[in-house]
Order: C-alpha cells, then sequence, then structure tokens
RNA sequence: GCGCUCAUAGCUCAGUUGGAUAGAGCACCGGAUUUCUAAUCCGAUGGUCGCAGGUUCGAGUCCUGCUGGGCGCACCA
C-alpha cells in the first residue's frame, strides 16, 4: 500500500513542479491537530530564493494542487504554511488497506540493498558486561528493520581475538592460572589473570619481558601457545554464545581479528604501492593527502606551533600490523564477499577518530568502491554519579547478573499481579518482560549521548517501558480471547466516529512512514518513541471506548483497530528485539 | 594545548533537512475501577532550552566566542 504521506508528496509535488522546476518538495506530518495533519513549508523556502511573498507562493500552489478525494482545500497559515487536512472517509480506506497489508502500511524498497552490519564484538577473555549491551541491541535491532524492509543483511561479529592483550593472557594462564576457577567461570578466570598481569607489567620489568616472550611465540606460530589461545576462544565463545541465546540475538557470521591475518602483509603493501602509505620512523603511516580542508582533515592535529601531521599507522615499526591494518582487511574482505552497499560497524564514540581516518583511508586506497561506510557510535556509559563507568573499580555489571535480575524483578511482579497462573508460564512472562525492560531502556534514549547506568530505570516496569506497551499488546489480546471466536474484518463496516478511534488509525498509519527513516538514520531510539506514542494512543483508546459491548458497525471498527494495533505493536517490538506475551 | 562530543522541567531523556504555544517518563498533588487486565486512564504543578553575540520572516536546532562534563590525541584495540 502506498502512505498518505507518499500520496500527498505526489500531489504537492504536480503542483510545485510547473511553477519552480527545481523545488525539493517538503512535507512532515504535524504534532499539533490544529494545524491539520500534514504541513509544507515549500512556499516559505521557495518564497525566500526568489524573493517573493510567501503567502502569494502559498496561493499559487494550492490554486494548482488536486485536493479531489485524499484532502478537504488545502490552508495557508501563519507566514505561509500550508495544512493539509485529510478528509475523514480517506482515513477509513486507509485503514482497510492497513488491515490487508503483511507489510502493515511500510512501503517496499525500490531496490533491495546489501547491508553488512557489525555488532557486538566482544573481546575474548573478557566477559561481556553493560557496556556491550548498546553495541549488541542496537546493531540487531538495525539488522531486524533492514530485513522487515526488504534489504538484505549479513550480521558480522567481528570478535577481538588477537592482539597484544594476549601476551599478557599467556603469562598468566602459566603461572596464576587457579584451575578449579576457570571450571567454574572461564570468563570471570581469565579476566581475573589479566588483570594481575597487566598491574605488575606496569612496573616490574620481568613481567614486561614475559609478556613480549609469549606474545612473539604466538605470533610467530608457537604451536603451544597457539593451542592456549584457541582454548581461550573456544571458552569465550561458550559464555557469548549463552549470552546471545539469552538476547535473541543472532549472527550470520562470526570472524574474529585473527581471521584477516593472512591479508594483512599484502595490504601494507598495496597502500604503498598506490601511494597512500609510506614509511615514516620505521613504521608505515598514511598522511594527510592535503585534498581535504585542514578542519576536516582527519590526519591533521593542530597544536601551538600549528598544523601539524596525525597519521594513521597501518604498520608499527617491529613489522607488525594493528588496528587500522585488520580493519582495512576486513574491509576488502566484506566488500569481495557480499559487495555491500553499505556497511555499519557500531561502536561506542571514542573511535570516531580512527573511523574518520579509516574510512579517508579506503576512499584514496579504493576509491571505485560503491560500498559506503558509516560509523554508527553511542555514548559512554557514566555511572549514577555522572562519572565514568569504570570497569577496573570491580563494579562491572555482568550482563548475565543483569538479566537475571531483570528477570527476578519481572517473576515478582507478574506473581503479584497474577498469582492464578502456573509458576511456569509466570516465568515465562518474567523472562519476556525483564528481557523487553532492559532491551528498550537501552534503546529509547538518543544512542549518541552519554549513557547514564541505573538499575532502577533500566529494570523498571512503569512508564515508558517496554511493559508499558507490553501490556496494550496484552490488553488486546484478552478482548479477542473473550469474543470466544475466530475474528476476521469485513472491509466494508469500517467508521471512524470518536476522536480516540480516529487517533489511533492516525496513529497506526505513520508505521510505514517513519520505519524507513530509521534506518536511514540508524536511529531504533525513533521506533521506540513511535511504539510508545501508539501505545498511549491505544490505552487512551481502550478507556475511552468499549469494544465488545459496542455493536454494529462500531464494534467492528473497534475489532479492527484492535488487531491492527497488536499487529502493529508486535512487529515493532520485534523490530527493536522485545517479544511480547499472551498475558501478564 | 588541539580535536570530537554533550549541556532542554527537581531527576532521566525526546524534540524529524530551521517552523506556529518546546514534549514524554519518573517524582510530587488531585481524580477515575459493580464495565474488555489499574503494569492503565484523566487532570494539575513544573522551562531565562549552559552563557553571550550573530545569520533571518522565524533558532532548542545553523555560525562565532565563552563556561562546564565526558572522550580522544602515531606504534593499544
Amino acid at each position: 500500500m502506498v502512505t498518505l504521506h507518499a500520496l500527498l508528496a505526489e500531489r504537492l509535488e504536480l503542483a510545485v513542479r510547473p511553477l519552480f522546476p527545481e523545488a525539493k518538495i517538503q512535507l512532515s506530518g504535524t504534532a499539533d491537530a490544529r494545524f491539520g495533519d500534514y504541513q509544507s513549508n515549500v512556499a516559505m523556502t521557495l518564497a525566500k530564493a526568489a524573493r517573493r511573498n510567501p503567502r502569494e507562493v502559498a496561493a499559487e500552489i494550492i490554486g494548482r494542487f488536486d485536493s479531489s478525494g485524499l484532502t478537504l482545500p488545502p490552508e495557508i497559515a501563519g507566514a505561509g504554511f500550508i495544512n493539509f487536512r485529510i478528509l475523514p472517509e480517506r482515513f477509513e480506506t486507509q485503514l482497510t488497506s492497513l488491515a490487508g497489508d503483511a507489510r502493515l502500511g511500510v512501503p517496499v524498497p525500490p531496490r533491495p540493498l546489501q547491508y553488512v552490519i557489525d555488532f557486538s564484538s566482544p573481546n575474548v577473555a573478557k566477559p561481556m558486561h553493560v557496556g556491550h549491551i548498546r553495541s549488541t541491541i542496537l546493531g540487531d535491532a538495525l539488522a531486524r528493520i533492514a530485513e522487515f524492509l526488504g534489504h538484505n543483511v549479513v550480521r558480522d561479529n567481528h570478535i577481538g581475538d588477537w592482539g597484544t592483550q594476549f601476551g599478557m593472557l599467556l603469562v598468566g594462564w602459566k603461572t596464576r592460572m587457579d584451575r578449579a576457577a576457570l571450571e567454574r567461570d572461564p570468563l570471570a578466570e581469565m579476566e581475573r589473570i589479566y588483570k594481575e598481569v597487566s598491574a605488575a607489567y606496569q612496573t616490574d620489568p620481568a613481567t614486561q619481558e614475559a609478556v613480549r616472550g609469549e606474545l612473539l611465540k604466538l605470533q610467530s606460530g608457537d604451536e603451544e601457545n597457539l593451542g592456549l589461545w584457541r582454548e581461550m576462544i573456544r571458552l569465550s565463545q561458550g559464555q557469548f554464545d549463552a549470552i546471545y541465546g539469552r538476547l535473541e540475538v543472532r549472527f550470520d557470521v562470526t570472524l574474529g581479528e585473527s581471521f584477516y591475518n593472512p591479508w594483512l602483509r599484502d595490504i601494507v603493501a598495496d597502500l604503498k604501492e598506490k601511494g597512500v602509505a609510506r614509511e615514516s620512523e620505521g613504521a608505515v603511516c598514511v598522511f594527510s593527502d592535503h585534498t581535504l580542508p585542514e578542519k576536516e582533515d582527519p590526519f591533521l592535529i593542530r597544536d601551538e606551533n600549528g598544523w601539524r601531521d596525525n597519521p594513521a599507522l597501518v604498520q608499527k615499526s617491529d613489522g607488525t600490523a594493528n588496528y587500522t591494518t585488520t580493519d582495512l582487511a576486513t574491509l576488502q574482505y566484506r566488500l569481495k564477499t557480499w559487495s555491500p552497499d553499505e556497511i555499519i560497524i557500531i561502536t561506542d564514540g571514542r573511535q570516531q577518530q580512527h573511523f574518520r581516518q579509516l574510512s579517508a583511508i579506503y576512499q584514496r586506497w579504493q576509491p571505485e568502491a560503491p560500498a559506503k561506510l558509516s560509523h554508527v557510535w553511542f555514548g559512554s556509559i557514566l555511572g549514577d554519579d555522572g562519572k565514568p563507568f569504570k570497569t577496573r573499580s570491580g563494579e562491572t555489571i555482568r550482563l548475565s547478573g543483569l538479566l537475571d535480575e531483570a528477570e527476578e524483578r519481572a517473576l515478582v511482579q507478574v506473581t503479584e499481579k497474577n498469582p492464578g497462573l502456573p509458576e511456569a508460564e509466570r516465568r515465562e512472562i518474567a523472562r519476556i518482560v525483564g528481557l523487553g525492560a532492559v532491551k528498550y531502556a537501552d534503546l529509547l534514549p538518543n544512542r549518541q549521548s552519554d549513557y547514564v547506568f541505573s538499575w532502577d530505570k533500566m529494570l523498571s516496569f512503569q512508564g515508558n517501558t517496554a511493559p508499558y506497551l507490553q501490556y496494550s499488546y496484552v490488553r488486546i489480546r484478552s478482548i479477542f480471547r473473550k469474543l470466544e471466536m475466530a475474528w476476521t474484518f469485513s472491509a466494508a463496516e469500517v467508521s471512524l466516529a470518536e476522536p480516540a478511534e480516529t487517533a489511533l488509525a492516525k496513529k497506526l498509519l505513520q508505521f510505514g512512514e517513519i520505519l524507513p527513516t530509521i534506518l536511514d538514520d540508524h536511529r531504533p531510539n525513533l521506533l521506540a518513541n513511535y511504539l510508545h506514542e501508539l501505545a498511549s494512543t491505544f490505552h487512551s483508546f481502550f478507556e475511552a471506548c468499549p469494544v465488545l459491548k459496542s455493536e454494529g458497525t462500531t464494534r467492528e471498527t473497534r475489532l479492527l483497530l484492535c488487531d491492527v494495533t497488536a499487529r502493529v505493536l508486535e512487529k515493532g517490538l520485534f523490530l527493536l528485539g522485545i517479544a511480547v506475551p499472551e498475558k501478564m
């Protein structure tokens, strides 16, 4: 089905184009009902460029606008806004179309795109903590949204399984390992030995030497160290899989950094050959090519003496590669393997400079490659005091513990509300509600803001939370259970009379208009906002409009509204990685 | 020092390429349940959008400067 926004934009386009061939059509939904349903600023923008009176321009546009069957005659308001009010009966037919649409009003893209989404990316030998939840849940949500929109998605978990930390882990494994502790909780024990060696490394020359020695042996293919390294990966992957299972997050490929080792030398050679990188102080670096303004150049930095070089290293002076090299190899592998239109990498904001450099290197190295490279970043996690959430303090909140607590708290609530349900059912509801609350709390804030971690906020079940949305679904399901018969809507019987009915219908019709923009901006929080508005609109409707006690067309219309609301809520929450219970 | 980023109600946060009277949730106060699940609804209170300039018909949004928080600044990832 075609959205009202698209229909209206097309009519507006036909009216504006003959007058202003270069015009860009502006049309947005209005938040305030007094200004109609949609509003365009196009007349004001065009009038400004043409140095004309905005209201006159608006009048000319309206004179050419064909409103038949779609809107009331448009109105000029304020400085030159054009306000559109959709015909009431048009909402009814549109709602009928929506009810019959498996895509729930979401338009099919002109061409399915290929996406590679790189998210979660935990490190071997470190437990997943709250810091990983953002990348994991954000990436999963974007992947689900892209798939539902009709695109192809490769979900790639780029595990941190290589690098200098393994020197420390190997030393710890060989000298400080507690076998029993490793059996009980592999990641906790590996983290413990890592921290101990890391601390000793700061001050003790003997430890420094041992770490370098073990790392060199690993890198040069020593069988014993390679075996231990594989064991660490195996143990870690088991823990990761357990978490992903609970989170209901899946990946298509899991390719660690080590996977790209075979290509690193060739990439450095290729970069040198193409003149992108050159040697400097024994290392191989990419310097500015001075094609960008200094302020925007990621390879320049300004200090008291003016602009100086801020190169990206692709090979260290000891001949080994680093993060940037691995990322370039990863980029190349993805380009060759999947020919993506867009590669989305999700990390925290501290890596912005790195990805700016990476993006610039990529453009100079492979200028013909069509893939868009998007770094989707999110803010730091802060403690309740507003200061950075430090893992070294020992206050790390393990993801597994967080999920446990969420389910326990939810179980208390479910038991209070529904003591009659069997325990197994209460536990399953608590699992869905607890997990949903955690995910929703993480997806709701703007991802670029710093993130203040709070147990109460993350595990809250009231207000703008997942349980609020799940509860509206449950209320609808309860209606259909009471109905005690299969219900199918009849297209002939739709009549929107009450304001609460119309408000709900309008809100439902927005789903297809906003979903594509959410992927474009990589911002699932807009979907969370929309779903909260929808649930809120539904709850008001639910209080104002009895469904089962109404009759005839009114009853059919209300059942239809309930049915579509349940489907949009279920689908919308699914796209955020959140399930819905039948009862709660 | 330089760069990135953030600053909106008591708290946590939304705010769609600049648009009309800046919105939610929590907390606090007052109402609603013989009625489809009250994890709900209805209402009230609460704002110099960090400060100062600028751009223009119009600025929370764009530009400049300042203040404050967080992060980063070549061989870590």
